[in-house]
DNA sequence: GTGGTCTAGACCACC
DNA sequence: GTGGTCTAGACCACT
């Protein structure tokens, strides 16, 4: 369910917690569906519990998954305010790719081309 | 010529990097031309030698520039190999983002319209 | 298990890079496997960490190894492009050293028979 | 008759070192034959008149040259030892890139092939 | 504990 | 003047 990169530059924390909200996002993870708990995703990972908490403590500060003393950390109910702002991120991340395309005088139309693809790429899969 | 943002996350290495590849990748520094040596750069900027000794070490060893003892940087020549390996790390970022555009559930067209929209935006500028 | 000659010409950074780099290639650091932390490597060669963090650093933009915040320094686990690389870097060198041959008047059975001869003369060690 | 590689990241002095002893050691250049003036080579590459001397000054004392004082620079006559010291110097790079070969398991018939088609590459230019 | 960034300053080699 | 190496030490982020 969540994977890590030992060889991926991003810190431990940072790829657990974008792994939780991609499945939130997407629909793999219901509101108020229980996640794995700490000590169980640590101890699958193999990683130090302290990791895992630091990643759990952040998504609830934004807002993705709450959580219940003595009992576990559950997905959060208000779905569409975190997918507006996802949305909005990734309007930001777009943004910048333009202008990445721009110094290297990659066309609108080269641009589309490329994103067809890796679209019909995806569903071929 | 080149700026730094401290607000960025980004390191400042990291930054003067990005700042030069863009700058040879759109035209700016033609081949052969010399970039800044690294004690103006450094006062220039007001950051130290051998922050920008690193940045221009990391260039030279990606193949964007080549140094010559006691006279300085410069860009290198071979550009198209350069603009080649540029375009793939490219397609590989737009491939992330297809991804995550999946995860929100964003359409093709979706994806599209918002790029069209990117793009015009900088023409107006 | 790394050694610096300061006889030697080359910095110690680049040594301590390339005895790594053999290392890795002659199967003495295995995929995965943990190399010595900057600190320690630093205080046992007794050299500064910034030197010891600059060799890794190149290793790492060169595939040899990754880094993990955190955690310390690993092997690179695609062995085999690397090796085809320092093959490829190993039949430049052995062209460069043809064309010196020849300047000096060396045949290719002379060439082969000098070859021969240092070849035996590793085993006999 | 003499080049530099300002990509190369081996000095201009030591370039033009190595450009002229080779001509001396393939015959290029015979004993007693003025080698180009201080000056003009400068200005025919376009560097510096210093970086010319120093060339001419460290084959001096290598023995491949001497100076006669308002005529010019000429060709050693002792090629003898000259070629000797070569030949040793080119054993010990020999030396060195067998030891390399080793790390990455290259085999003496390998080595032997590699040099045999390298060898022919050039008879066939 | 681990790695990563930056600074200040020294010293060397090359042009 | 140019780049390159190394040191010492500070401070930060991550596990």
């Amino acid at each position: 369910m969540i994977q890590i990169d030992y060889a991926n530059s991003e810190s431990i924390y940072i790829q657990i917690k974008e792994n939780i909200k991609k499945l939130i996002l997407s629909g793999g993870l219901k509101p108020d569906e229980m996640i794995p708990s700490v000590r169980s995703l640590a101890s699958t990972l193999a990683i130090n519990v302290n990791t895992v908490l630091r990643a759990y403590k952040e998504l609830e500060l934004e807002g993705y998954i709450y959580s219940v003393q003595g009992k576990g950390n559950f997905v959060s109910g208000n779905n569409n305010s975190l997918k507006e702002k996802s949305v909005e991120d990734f309007k930001e991340k777009l943004g910048k790719l333009v202008k990445e395309a721009d110094y290297i005088n990659i066309t609108l139309e080269e641009f589309i081309n490329m994103a067809k693809e890796l679209y019909s790429d995806k569903e071929e899969r």
